[in-house]
DNA sequence: CGTTACGCTTACGTTAACGTCAATCTCAGG
DNA sequence: CCTGAGATTGACGTTAACGTAAGCGTAACG
């Protein structure tokens, strides 16, 4: 088993986040990192869940939704009626994130009209003023 | 000319959004609707960008961010430098945009590799309470 | 002509997600 | 032993994006 493990510092340097910000997703119960005396130190394990944060946190969720998210990457020892409410959770979040994609190849459609119209009016003008 | 026209409770129906934040949008000029004596009265135009507005919101951008690219879509009567300007902004918001379309995909692949996972988990489980 | 519905402004309140500051601890180096 | 770098815990401050309540205008309806 590869035990490596990071400092708050390190974390914080390679995810440009403050100290701050890992001790207040830790109230919140996003991450819980170990304790060596009163120091925190992160596994794999809690980088893993910081990305995820930070990626969803990109995306316009709420920290609180995050949080559900996570339990579907924990998914440890559960019960089967436990990890079926789980998956059932997943199959929601699944369909969200896919109408967004669609949300977000509308938008991004649009921007190129926009950026296309754009270009033939400026177009228009450089021949205008070459006349 | 289609000359429709939309009051404040409309819209908001519409939109499922309450009119104290579209007066609140309307202060932070996002929309500006005209005037009838003390009254608003919205177009087609500001619908429109309204729903885009409500977009950029679900994709996380901050109001401030959404006023910058609501210019985009209005491009009225610029100079060629403006137009140039505002071209170079859009190509920025284009790309910022494929970036996060690329890591929605790779966030959805993830999921979907959890609930394999869970899958498994499951049907392992009911086999062996079924032995 | 009263009231009910809708709208307006002003202004203070609220929640999420941290920022900032002070006081304390702790441990390796000189 | 002293110092300084990094860490910790409160605790109050801040910003964005509205919510909410008060007080007022006005216009149609019974």
């Amino acid at each position: 088993m590869d035990e490596e493990t990071y400092t708050i510092s390190e974390l914080c340097a390679e995810f440009e986040v403050t100290p701050r910000t890992l001790r207040f997703y830790e109230s919140k119960e996003l991450i819980s990192p170990q304790r060596i005396g009163q120091r925190r130190l992160y596994s794999r394990k809690d980088r893993a869940r910081l990305k995820l944060i930070l990626r969803g946190k990109r995306f316009g969720f709420a920290l609180e939704e995050i949080r559900q998210l996570l339990e579907l990457y924990h998914m440890g020892d559960q019960q089967l009626t436990q990890l079926e409410r789980t998956y059932a959770l997943a199959q929601q979040h699944l369909s969200e994130m896919e109408e967004k994609r669609r949300e977000l190849d509308q938008a991004i459609d649009d921007l190129k009209v926009q950026m296309r119209w754009c270009e033939d009016k400026v177009a228009t003008l450089k021949k205008g003023s070459a006349a």
